[in-house]
DNA sequence: AATAACTCGCTCCATATGAAACTATATTAT
DNA sequence: ATAATATAGTTTCATATGGAGCGAGTTATT
């Protein structure tokens, strides 16, 4: 008995497989990426975001990844502690300070997103590039269309977030 | 900036859209299942086992589920405590017992997954009949496929599990 | 300008989770 | 047969995480 038998056999064909997928693809790189790089998942959440884009806040990657604000707080710290972020106030507003990716910091980002390239290469090496190209497709589809679909029943109701 | 933009932008078309649409699909129907129905994810979990089939163990569903052997002695134990599911000693080993899903469980199970059964369908409701096979086709290859890539670089290694 | 209301980011606390140790039972080796 | 090893399931403990509240700073109201 394996958990895709039993998964197959409930009425959700495209939320279970996602789920089952996602486990088995990032839980173990996430658990790699901290055992040799030392990264634990609020920092992870952190880099991704400032590898993209330089000059965030604390509250614009909260909004962002829809974290709690102190989950990025942590990963901010570690990361300053590190040396892999920087700060520097914001001149508009003593609140708030804007955030940078280090040179170190972007070495280490990049070796480990190259771990999940690398898996997810492997992952869908068992499609042809047609297949993956639609499958891309769908997915973007489904993700575009995310702020509709998590705003409607059953996901919202009287005291839902 | 909305976290899909950033994912978007990463040499991961796959892995991440995958990622981000689980997290929306799943997290707020287990807080919402928690909320109405008083289960939360172990007991989710072993009642989602014991629905499909009668019988197992805490054993089987550690080694199902790939969850910890406590995780699911939580869930049992809660269930058992709920009336949603009934234990019974193994004849053949003193160790062991036998759990079997109750009426009352059946109907906290089916009342739950009808929940994710309604947030499918509005989160495919982008998709055309055919739009929606292809994606199940494709997700299912690689779901099928996960015991071979799961077990290659970059996933392991000498600290692995 | 004084005050109220709000926002940023942090700390404290309660809960969820996994690793490891432990008890009881079963199996294997000598 | 007895001792050593292995397994089922629980408990204990350490850590990860989210909620709530707080202090500093900003904006809105009068």
């Amino acid at each position: 008995m394996k958990l895709i038998d039993i998964l197959g056999g409930t009425p959700l064909p495209v939320g279970y497989r996602m789920a089952f997928l996602t486990v088995f693809f990032r839980e173990p790189l996430l658990r790699r990426i901290e055992r040799e790089h030392g990264l634990v998942r609020p920092e992870w959440t952190v880099l991704v975001c400032l590898a993209y884009q330089d000059g965030l806040n604390a509250r614009d990657i909260c909004e962002i990844t829809e974290q709690p604000s102190n989950s990025i707080s942590r990963g901010v710290a570690s990361l300053l502690d590190k040396g892999f972020v920087a700060r520097r106030p914001d001149p508009e507003d003593a609140r708030r300070n804007m955030l940078d990716i280090t040179h170190a910091g972007r070495e280490v980002y990049s070796a480990a997103m190259d771990l999940f390239v690398q898996a997810e290469t492997h992952m869908t090496a068992c499609l042809n590039d047609a297949e993956r190209a639609t499958l891309i497709g769908l997915l973007d589809k489904l993700a575009r269309d995310v702020p509709r679909w998590r705003t409607m029943p059953p996901y919202t109701d009287a005291n839902d977030d």
